[in-house]
DNA sequence: GCCAACGTTGGC
DNA sequence: GCCAACGTTGGC
């Protein structure tokens, strides 16, 4: 089971509109490089739930339910969707500005390359994670 | 195939 | 609202 992290404005598409979802298409990933990260994904896999631009914290803890399959929202055919469902929300969000202070998540995809709207999360940095929402 | 111009994302 | 990072487009 590996874990990545996945972006949402909330104003898009928010934490709690996703836990009275239930389970969601995650579409309109539009860039190379989150794609392949969307190709690697498999059930079972889970994601940190990241709010970007407003709250910029992660707030919540999601599960992959479909892995990659054409995205419903592109007419071109050329990108991809996984589908997701929510866990929990964690004991308390984790901020950008607590990660950026943590050395152990200095290496973190989302850290180092501040655009990437899907990105890997390894062992470490999960438990780190896991640790700092007080889990 | 290079690179300047431009658009978008996302943090500050 | 600004700007850095980065991706894309289009002229050459």
């Amino acid at each position: 089971m590996r874990t990545w992290l996945i972006k949402s404005e909330p104003g898009a598409y928010s934490w709690d509109k996703f836990v009275a979802d239930q389970r969601t298409e995650w579409t309109g990933v539009r860039n190379h490089a989150a794609k392949l990260n969307l190709m690697a994904m498999q059930p079972g896999d889970q994601c940190f739930f990241y709010h970007s631009n407003e709250g910029l914290e992660i707030v919540g803890l999601a599960r992959v339910v479909r892995g990659a399959a054409p995205d419903s929202s592109d007419e071109t055919g050329k990108w991809i969707a996984v589908e997701v469902e929510p866990l929990r929300a964690l004991g308390r969000p984790v901020t950008l500005k607590a990660m950026k202070a943590e050395r152990a998540l200095a290496d973190m995809a989302m850290i180092r390359q501040s655009r990437l709207s899907v990105s890997p999360v390894t062992d470490v940095e999960r438990a780190c994670i896991l640790k700092m929402a007080g889990e």
